[in-house]
DNA sequence: TAGTGGTCTAGACCACACA
DNA sequence: GTGTGGTCTAGACCACTAA
């Protein structure tokens, strides 16, 4: 029966439901409080929230459920956890983009943070390939920027981002920073959680093997990304083209 | 002081180790004790292990210490848990393969397993990059086993495993399976935990453009893979050059 | 020294699989 | 029904940080 209290706090889903889908751990329905919180601004990143206890003794349930609750979060780097300090809401600094979504590295080993050369930021009915990345209907604008990014001052990367112009209204007037996702959380109060990439290798263009200085026909890693929000809503596309001459993908399998 | 008791089951480190390493957790300790029954067989593959009350009272400690352990070890896709039915040591097949280290996916998103042609097995002196990807002493022998794999009846991959000769002794007196991790695991005891792999984008040589059929210097996918087994050393070198016409490398970040 | 997260324990009860 | 893993609780103590 499970009749713990809970499932008020804006009462997401209905007792029925929960019913249907069969039966829902209490850690799970204080995560999902959580994540609501981290959604709606009331959590805000790089801001300590409050204690175990506090949040236990708030919401009536057990500090061990709330740890359980934390602790996946904490392993999906939407908080992070400081033993003696406390546990903070994630930001998305160059720290965190590196270790969790910026996957090429020089050959050397050193992971560094790309530069970034705006070519031109558009706005357009979005594609047939934009409408399936983003899950969007017909007739419908995007965003889309185009950029050469560069490591070590050579260019690596030629880039093009893709935005639901609906999702980030006025962004076309503004100066584009070198990471995107941090003002997508600042400006728009928009979590990138995850993303997922599809790659191939491809030849360049003209155009393209042009604005990386190399011939053209050149091998290059095609990275096809779709980073998904908190509530799991794609709010991205990025097609990147890479040389690979001196730089790789680097891919953990555990 | 932890001075809890275990670290006696052949004792793996001494307590002085411990001590200048910092704390270490009663947990870790029981789960190292586990890794140590799977490297040595005393845990085989698909079999069973004892409950977690079975083992708490047999070590020692609490059933909640236990569960952590065994829980860590699932996240590692060493065990398998199943309610109801018991906690299971992973197995190579096909499945978990497809799983967790085959990453090429056909683009209409079916996943299957790829079939294998050997081209040849050979055994030569490691050369450079071998040395390096497993860790060897220079004039150390490696067995090469070089294949053609293909997706649907079509050749996508070319493929040469190295494998340091003295881990795998008899082995070219084998005939190739299909599924190599199984072989090491069922005949030599070797575990594959994890792997890493390095992706770039090359122009196929004559060679290997008429191996998969296609023209020189058509843009393939190159990975280069370190598998390493449960003691993290490294026991398989792999080379893949992949077609991506109609088949893309799946990468999520979380 | 006070407050935080991290570990460990003991026990109760729930969901699930199988005989 | 029995045994397994999964959840939830309550409380004690440890390790770490900062004032």
């Amino acid at each position: 029966m499970t009749e713990h209290k809970l499932e008020n706090e804006t009462r997401p889903e209905a007792p029925a439901g929960a019913e249907i889908l069969g039966f829902r751990p209490l850690y799970r329905q204080v995560k999902d409080q959580f994540v609501r919180r981290l959604m709606d601004g009331r959590w805000l990143p790089g801001t300590a929230i409050p204690s175990e206890g506090q949040l236990a003794g708030e919401i009536g349930v057990s500090q061990g459920t709330v740890r359980k609750a934390l602790d996946e979060l904490a392993s999906e780097n939407l908080l992070v956890r400081r033993q003696g300090r406390g546990t903070f809401v994630a930001e998305h600094d160059e720290q965190r983009i590196l270790f969790q979504f910026f996957k090429l590295v020089s050959d050397d080993g050193v992971a560094r943070f790309p530069d970034s050369r705006v070519l031109d930021m558009t706005r357009a009915t979005a594609d047939a390939a934009e409408r399936t990345a983003l899950n969007l209907p017909a007739e419908t604008d995007v965003i889309r920027i185009r950029r050469i990014r560069s490591l070590g001052g050579k260019p690596l990367i030629i880039e093009t981002v893709s935005l639901p112009a609906a999702v980030f209204p006025g962004l076309e007037d503004t100066p584009v920073p070198n990471n995107l996702y941090s003002l997508f959380a600042t400006r728009y109060g928009i979590t990138v959680a995850n993303a997922c990439e599809r790659l191939k290798a491809v030849a360049l263009t003209a155009e393209q093997a042009h604005h990386l200085g190399v011939a053209t026909g050149t091998p290059a890693l095609s990275i096809d990304r779709i980073a998904l929000s908190l509530d799991g809503s794609a709010v991205e596309r990025r097609l990147s083209l890479c040389l690979t001459e001196e730089a790789h993908y680097q891919s953990d399998l555990r």
